[in-house]
DNA sequence: CGAGTGGTTTGATCCAGATCAACGAGGTTG
DNA sequence: CAACCTCGTTGATCTGGATCAAACCACTCG
């Protein structure tokens, strides 16, 4: 379990010492708030690797938080097609997407061995009546999951190969940073069929394009961790890898 | 005024009358709840086309629903690039990914003259917390926004141009029969280089393209207006154009 | 240990769609 | 009415990244 992360054995303040509060849904609220919200969260609950925690189409009975590990989230759209939708690590909500008609629209994944909070839905939805505090994070959390959808949607939409792939390397580092660790090594838990996936290219684009970024000393590769060597230029491509806008 | 707008002269009963109520906020409210909301809704409010209704950066003061015409998002990254976020017609909402942090994250343009409803935040935000189910809608159309960029994410991310674009088609007519008008015509009220950037590729292949579906008497367009003849074939086209996916 | 297996990398071709260039159809201005 | 816009269409090339194919690990299992 890592450093970061409350012990099961103090559940009572579980989300008030939690090091990932300022990230999660206790963020802005007082100690009495605080102390409500964490009566009905289940703290730590163990998922392992390539287990789903919630599948597309569930009833969305809870809302999660990851506490430690990493999940992706995939969709099946009506033509069979999967499409990963991202990637979660220590802080993040999943299923914020289906509280608007109570059904899961994707399906989350863990990555690896990880361990996530639950937040019953029916109880949260009666304490975010008596707590405005809890509204107003709440909100701001789906209007920060629609900021970043939005950012990735102009990575997808306008970027090169080597646009997509740096942004990516950039934005895991960024989060990485949030939650108080260093800028690297970022660690792909994901297949590369799911970066792939994910990025909208393949495999081998992939691959080459990590290559190219470890040829120029940008990054450097071992097995899933990725050392970013020149955090500048990275982002210079992550800036520069897109096609040229018309006016 | 096109007849699914209500009148300004009956501004009390603008939102409880509005044909468009089942799409906006007063949706699942009682009586005595949409009457609170029309007390503090301006209606009507005119906007010539090519003006901004909000700009990227402004402080959130409300949030506004289109009543008749139609409007664009768009942000522009930090590179200077600009993306189309969305096309917003009669009974949307904008500025919801601003709600987080009281900032408008995107720039709204109006794409033809056009009416809109004002929220003002502050009261809004009042207003929530009193009446639980306006809290719900809200959260239900926050949702239902992330839902839909989901879905753009799985067509950008997979499709081929042609899936592209009989994706969009598709999406405008659903839109207009969830109104209650006809499938189509679809009006394209964007320019050509507004489409392009939304769909992330080159104003000569939308051209292209548009020609190749009406050489198949899938569609019919007529400058702006495109009438769709074979709905279940655009259907098809949406669906079949896209890449082949992993396992 | 060798055979089998799932994942990653590398190499060689191919093609959808970008890019470059030119033209046409309205609309506006002096 | 010509000169000039803006916006959309069409044609001819070029190229980034998909596709096809094969080799290359690193593990696991009998």
């Amino acid at each position: 379990m890592p450093a970061t992360f409350r012990h099961l054995d103090d559940v009572q303040e579980a989300c008030g010492r939690c090091s990932l509060a300022h990230l999660c849904l206790p963020y802005g609220l007082g100690i009495d708030d605080i102390q409500k919200l964490e009566t009905l969260v289940d703290v730590g609950i163990p998922i392992a690797r390539g287990k789903d925690l919630f599948n597309q189409g569930d009833a969305l009975t809870a809302i999660y938080a990851v506490g430690s590990g990493a999940l992706k989230t995939s969709m099946i759209d009506a033509e069979g097609l999967e499409q990963i939708m991202g990637f979660y690590y220590p802080g993040d909500l999943l299923g914020l997407d289906g509280l608007g008609d109570e059904v899961h629209h994707c399906t989350a994944t863990a990555l690896e061995d990880s361990q996530i909070c639950r937040i019953p839905f029916e109880q949260l939805d009666h304490l975010v009546d008596e707590v405005p505090g809890l509204r107003r994070q709440l909100m701001r959390l789906m209007s920060q999951a629609l900021s970043d959808d939005e950012q990735l949607l102009l990575t997808l939409g306008r970027k090169s190969s080597e646009g997509r792939i740096a942004t990516l390397l950039v934005s895991l580092s960024r989060r990485r940073q949030m939650r108080g660790l260093d800028a690297s090594p970022v660690r792909l838990s994901m297949k590369r069929v799911d970066l792939a996936n994910f990025l909208g290219m393949r495999i081998e684009t992939i691959s080459r394009v990590l290559r190219r970024l470890q040829e120029r000393h940008i990054i450097a590769l071992d097995r899933a961790d990725v050392m970013i060597l020149d955090f500048p230029a990275l982002e210079n491509w992550a800036a520069r890898g897109a096609w040229v806008a018309d006016q």
